[in-house]
DNA sequence: TACATTGTGATTGTATACATAATACCACTG
DNA sequence: CAGTGGTATTATGTATACAATCACAATGTA
């Protein structure tokens, strides 16, 4: 993924980007922590200006928050937030596949057999995480068919605040064969180029997981809310 | 649009960022043009500080190119480039329409019905300019109506960077006439809530404006190739 | 006790200083 | 004359310094 071949030079700006990004997304940072320039510097070995720069990339992302002269925390994950995210992302996603039928190559069309196996294979671990990676893998087959830079990189931070939920996602989908099935199908969608059917599997795909990070969402703010009664722990 | 009520206080870097963006939109900074800070910071009377800030941020929208310890250039405009960004907009405009029908209220209709008519008018007026004013405003409209957040920024930065063709499509349409009638028709659609009518319209709507925006690149394609065959004047 | 006020510490905004890499220019050599 | 090497200049990367503002607490007063 990085251009490394030219120059393996990477501004501190971008590797503090790097980190303060996966802290985010793994939850090491929850949603409200504010960042504070001079104690992630210490933290990070590096003076303010990288930081500065890197929470300002982070900013435009929608990851982080900020507000003139009080500072920058962790994006708050509401649910109005990630129902927009999941409505935009449900477009493209059937934008993609849609693309990916006119546009896959054969040697495409193989990576995406190899995809759909791996993950298959995936899903006898029963392990989330590796569950999880093969579909970010398999879904990227697809995205990267479509030819079309600025989706690819659209498609790249809209999945990012989703992250999170993503294990939950695929404990949620009872026994994992809904997911092999959905994935077969948009398959053999794209293989017999058919854009219609292909939508409507992505669409199908997209919506499950609307709905199992809902329901976590909402289990989340419940547990606050119980929390905020009957009082929270440190 | 800006939160002025609580804070008026505006940091350099957006001032900056505001001016860039711009600069690069108008074509005072022509694509491939440096941007080198110091000379930017005398420019502007500020330090290099908040033009890094603001540099970062016009990086991630894809209005410049940052090479690493080499500097920033304004980001060419390419074929390619273009028609990514239009298909990605085609996906959205129609989300948004789509949308709208679930979502646009009362009020939304008569925000609507007058941005029609101020369009209409607009056009009479024969000038390119007001008739690209109204039709942003008639866009915004919609893309308000929707009430996703995510959805009203992206179409934001993904309208940027044909802001420079905005001009020459609008003299394009044969007589606007074109342009009146799909305006009528998506409100049309909208005021009857028909999503597949006016889905159906907007495609139309961009489809159209791809055609003149992809038409206009290609004569400047040309342009260039000449002027590099028989001598560029300065 | 309630409330206003002021002062102090902490944090961001902005400018500048220093280090390092890239480029351009020029002299020198073959 | 072409090509190479070295140096000077320029621009970026990073760190630090200074200024302005905000948060909060301590203090004093009604």
């Amino acid at each position: 993924m990085p251009k490394a071949k030219e120059e393996d030079f990477l501004p501190l700006r971008d590797s503090v980007y790097n980190k303060l990004r996966q802290s985010i997304l793994t939850g090491e940072l929850p949603a409200g922590e504010r960042l504070m320039e001079v104690h992630l510097g210490d933290k990070l070995g590096v003076s303010r200006t990288p930081i500065r720069e890197a929470i300002r990339m982070l900013e435009l992302e929608g990851l982080v928050t900020m507000i003139p002269r009080k500072g920058a925390m962790v994006a708050q994950i509401t649910e109005k937030n990630m129902s927009d995210v999941l409505e935009v992302r449900r477009a493209l996603d059937i934008l993609c596949v849609q693309l990916a039928c006119e546009r896959i190559t054969p040697e495409g069309i193989s990576d995406l057999k190899k995809a759909r196996d791996a993950f298959e294979k995936a899903v006898e671990t029963n392990d989330s995480r590796v569950i999880a990676q093969a579909d970010v893998e398999f879904h990227n087959v697809i995205i990267s068919a479509t030819g079309n830079d600025r989706l690819i990189s659209l498609e790249d931070s809209l999945s990012l605040p989703m992250y999170r939920y993503r294990y939950e996602y695929i404990k949620d989908s009872s026994g994992h064969d809904n997911l092999v099935k959905e994935h077969r199908r948009i398959v053999n969608a794209i293989e017999k180029r058919n854009a219609e059917i292909a939508a409507e599997a992505a669409g199908e795909h997209i919506d499950n997981q609307r709905r199992s990070i809902i329901r976590q969402i909402r289990m989340e703010r419940e547990e606050e809310t119980m929390n905020a009664l009957y009082g929270k722990r440190k």
